[in-house]
DNA sequence: ACTAGTGTACTATGTAAATATAACACTAGT
DNA sequence: ACTAGTGTTATATTTACATAGTACACTAGT
């Protein structure tokens, strides 16, 4: 994987995983690649690895059992909203970034039209 | 103006001055206020704004005359490139960042087409 | 009991961003 | 000449991110 120069890799980690949580890549309840393996296939230090983990956890989207492994987790809603908020984020950025670009909403439909092929 | 967390205060200032020059409201030619007034204005250090100062015109979108000020560059070509970077730039993040959420381009156009109430 | 594989925690180091502060160099108006 | 307002440069300090390396705590399988 390669990492944006800007923003944390560590947040770009936790970025992915969730793409793959949304997408069904990891389906809910299945166990995610240990800290270490994740760590070397990312090409990255272990306390990075860590810290996109603890975070994953804060927010509820996998849980944790030391000795053991991380998991995604089991709650279905929590995945569900996980993909609304996603692609939310996304509209929002983009509608408002065209929308400070001087587009209005017509513009913006056209041009998003457009570079759909639709 | 509020800043986000994660990227560069002086990136966010950077197209925030971009925004203003694409959208007319800083036109071809115009002063820009100085590095003080602005980072006045934008309650940043002095070398903060310095730096959006330096990394806007190496990229050839103002330029500058020591002892006189700042200026949005003369050529227009430039701006208009500058507002379709912009846009291209938008555009994709959007595209793939709802690829990557596993929506297709159908499900792109229509979620869009209804957040833009058209 | 032992071992390998988990998550977790800690210290130390390097780097980039942002800050505070100060000084220097140039230009225009008086 | 002087002054006020420009851009520019420099040093020191703080903070967040990432890294290297090490060690500890827990679990499952043998």
């Amino acid at each position: 994987m390669q990492f944006n120069t800007t923003a944390p890799i560590y947040l770009q980690i936790m970025d992915k995983i969730k793409n793959d949580i949304v997408t069904g890549v990891l389906a809910r309840g299945d166990r995610i690649d240990s800290v270490r393996a994740l760590s070397a296939k990312f090409e990255v230090n272990m306390n990075t690895m860590q810290r996109a983990f603890s975070e994953l956890e804060r927010q509820g989207v996998i849980f944790t059992q030391r000795g053991i492994g991380s998991f995604v987790t089991e709650d279905e809603s929590v995945i569900s909203a996980l993909k609304e908020e996603m692609s939310t984020k996304l509209i929002e950025s983009f509608v408002c970034g065209m929308e400070g670009l001087g587009y209005n909403k017509n513009e913006t439909f056209q041009i998003i039209r457009k570079a759909l092929e639709i």
